[in-house]
DNA sequence: AAGGTTGTCAACCGCTAGGTG
DNA sequence: ACACCTAGCGGTTGACAACCT
């Protein structure tokens, strides 16, 4: 047998819209025992809530740290070129974007930006017949150099960000209150979820493998192969591997980042373990 | 002013990978 | 080795607000 039932499928969970007081009743909580183990959460607070809604309410709402409001252009440059190149793995994305969710990213892409680049290629597309299912090879892709170049700089993975602090002023006396109960929280980072790392092991050495083989077959590497190249899964590359993304990012002549990492890709094929 | 439409976003649902007993 | 659970992810839904006719 495995472990007990969780709480989710139980009767009297309560669904629906977080009130003040359960916020706080979980902020307390955490504040005192730290996030994780959530299946004890609802047992140990009283909350009528399931251990998922209440990990969810935490990473998307109370986490401290977390910005919320108007997405800067800064922000949307991010956004939308990382979606470009990673597709909608919004947790990679978030890891970004530290002050912001991977709920929240995927709900203003949904809602904003979406429309936003499809706008921006619709002209382009009038007279283009290239496939548009990778946005990024198409010269009509929306570029951070035609509309906001240096709101890239500075990008760097979450990892690697300065304690983040919650910038939003608060939105009513409950998210005073809340925030109140965090001041004496140690780092926000600490406890936000390192996901681009996640992402890039989650790209096992079969995926590798196919892209060199790819590479081989066709001497052209997109930049979503070149990316997937670039996840190759050895721990403690990550740094060198993102490095290279953000200079390709930043920089707005992307086959000189992407000879370096032709070779790094190379390299991979030989002997993965190189980087 | 009232009713309808559209936009926004918090929360839920379903699935998967990895962990636990 | 197996069955089951947890945590995390992406997609979807529904309530509410803002806007339009």
């Amino acid at each position: 047998m495995g472990r007990p039932p969780c709480c989710d499928n139980g009767v009297g969970v309560k669904k629906g819209p977080w009130t003040p007081e359960e916020d706080i009743v979980l902020v307390s909580y955490i504040q005192q025992h730290g996030p994780g183990n959530w299946r004890s959460v609802p047992e140990n607070t009283g909350l009528m809530r399931c251990s998922k809604s209440c990990r969810l309410r935490w990473t998307n709402y109370l986490r401290p740290g977390i910005k919320r409001g108007n997405f800067t252009p800064h922000e949307e440059g991010i956004i939308i070129h990382l979606q470009a190149l990673l597709g909608n793995k919004w947790a990679a994305i978030a890891s970004y974007l530290p002050q912001r969710t991977d709920n929240d990213i995927k709900n203003y892409w949904n809602t904003h930006l979406k429309k936003k680049v499809k706008r921006l290629q619709q002209p382009a597309d009038s007279f283009q017949t290239a496939p548009t299912s990778n946005a990024v090879t198409s010269p009509n892709y929306y570029s951070p150099s035609s509309s906001s170049h240096h709101s890239f700089q500075g990008m760097q993975p979450m990892n690697s960000y300065p304690n983040t602090t919650c910038t939003s002023a608060p939105s009513n006396n409950e998210t005073a209150t809340i925030s109140n109960l965090f001041q004496t929280w140690p780092t926000a980072t600490a406890n936000c979820k390192i996901t681009m790392q996640d992402f890039q092991e989650e790209q096992d050495a079969a995926a590798a493998s196919i892209v060199c083989k790819d590479q081989t077959a066709t001497g052209d590497v997109s930049k979503s192969s070149a990316l997937e190249m670039m996840v190759t899964p050895v721990m403690g590359a990550s740094t060198a591997t993102f490095s290279l993304l953000e200079e390709w990012l930043l920089n707005d002549m992307p086959g000189q980042a992407m000879d370096g990492l032709m070779g790094l890709s190379a390299g991979c094929c030989a002997d993965p373990i190189m980087f």
